[in-house]
DNA sequence: CTAGCCTTCTATCAAACGTTACAGCGCCAG
DNA sequence: CTGGCGCTGTAACGTTTGATAGAAGGCTAG
């Protein structure tokens, strides 16, 4: 009845903190250190009597280790091993974030922080289809339409822009235009459509999806974390968290995306892309005032 | 062809299930899933009835879901979600250090990280002027216009979509519109003109911002670290870094300035918008699929 | 050798849990 | 307006859970 260790607050990570106190403890709570270490952190989010099963000791010496860590209960144990774990997942910056929250400008209400965990977060998710998203994107034989909602088509817009500096046959479809039938007819097999849709997802989006995949067209769909219909139809999906304290949802993980895509793609083309960039700059010098 | 990595059915993560199935769920159940997502994984692993409550609805409503996922029990599907998240904690993509910052998404090539200190210097900077810029946003009285150059037009689409949803008259200039003097000519003392320049500047944006000083309104100008000439006749200038490890600049940072602007005239206008964003919604509701 | 303490297990209990049955509600068809 | 159906929350149930008391085993000090 050793109390005074109330609500301990984990001054480190509990991860290290068993570590640390390894040798303190008696042997068969060592026993169950390892086995919370060697699965770390999930053996703790099970039972206490599977955990003690993986430990091969009993219920009451679990319990008797986690109040030695200085918890007042197997839920407080477990309530703290979520929370670490949930903010490790978020992304190695998040515990920067966090610590500095105090001292950050609250005027910006933490607006910026969101962002940048979405963006981390998206990249992440994106790493893996990346190159086989610029391969399709760079491949010259292929078409590409770009297409979004009422709010995404800038960003499909920007994806154009872009993409239209490193190849040719790159078009835009406005949200609400009348022509999207007329844009569907150009599409052949193996032409990529970008599909930009994020909630509410706009039905005449999800209609000209349809049309792209009866024409066999390869679908690529960047959306939000809730995935619009279209992710049934598509080849790739690229999912963006877009909550932000704020009354709208977030579109600059959208354009992040994009704007990592472009990199990708650019790589993937190699160094002709560099000459057409520069050819361009030099044909739209008049139009810009010294550099 | 291979079923490439990215492909059809990457894996089917449980998180990509809730999302693909998300349309077919009821709107109890839908709630959970977002409440799901929200905190993924860690939601999941707390009591239905903890889970419940963050997604602000009953017990058997989580059970339900559960089981349209395909799972028996509750404990089944702790499982599967303590599986899979150990699988992907030992993963590759998150080796992660707890006590440095030595992580780095190689795959994307520092861009993200690029993307993230430009938002967090763009905040920042923002901050001190914030207020003032809000506060002439909300104000009713003045009409606001959102110019933009060749890329940059784009987020000032984004910042037109969004105080359009908030407040009356304020309309967008395309870059390259004919219709620029017509667009001057109801430009009157005291309104608001939002101007996005970054290089290349080009001279119409100039131009037309001459024109809108001559007509006494004011200017806030949004821009990247070199400063378009634009600065010298703006009474406000947020300055954005833009540079990233890829051929163009990045437009990401703009778009955040532009949320957290959006965000804070939100704040400014009170109540009110909120109930004008409600209505907006439900006009649009004929035209949106699912909610 | 034995008393005392520490460590660990078994047995037990109340509380919390997941689960199920049921009733209220809104919605659409007739 | 009415009947039926699907969705959802409330209430009750039986089980499992975390937690505790107490006994068995083993070590050390005296």
């Amino acid at each position: 009845m050793n109390g005074a260790r109330t609500g301990a607050r984990p001054a480190q990570s509990l991860q290290d903190r068993v570590r640390r106190d390894l040798p303190a403890f008696t042997e068969a709570e060592r026993r169950v250190a390892h086995a919370l270490l060697g699965e770390y952190p999930m053996a703790g989010l099970e039972t206490v009597a599977r955990f003690a099963r993986r430990a091969e000791t009993s219920g009451p010496t679990i319990l008797r280790f986690i109040n030695r860590l200085g918890f007042e209960s197997y839920a407080d144990f477990q309530d703290a091993l979520r929370t670490e774990t949930q903010a490790r997942l978020q992304g190695p910056l998040s515990r920067y974030d966090l610590r500095g929250q105090t001292s950050a400008p609250a005027a910006s209400g933490g607006l910026a922080v969101a962002m940048r965990q979405n963006i981390e977060t998206a990249a992440r998710d994106l790493a893996p289809s990346l190159p086989a998203i610029a391969e399709r994107l760079a491949d010259l034989d292929r078409k590409v339409l770009c297409i979004g909602g009422r709010f995404s088509w800038m960003i499909a817009g920007y994806l154009h822009a872009y993409l239209r500096e490193l190849r040719p046959n790159v078009r835009l479809v406005r949200d609400g235009s009348a022509s999207w039938a007329d844009d569907l007819l150009d599409v052949a097999p193996a032409d990529i459509v970008v599909v930009f849709d994020f909630r509410r997802y706009q039905r005449d989006v999800l209609e000209l999806a349809k049309g792209a995949v009866a024409q066999q067209a390869e679908i690529i769909l960047v959306t939000d974390i809730w995935y619009s219909p279209v992710a049934a139809l598509a080849q790739h999906v690229v999912a963006c968290p877009v909550s932000i304290p704020s009354a709208f949802d977030s579109g600059v993980t959208g354009l992040a995306v994009v704007e990592i895509i472009t990199a990708a793609v650019i790589d993937a083309l190699g160094p002709g892309s560099k000459g057409r960039i520069a050819t361009l700059e030099a044909l739209r010098k008049p139009f810009n005032l010294g550099p």
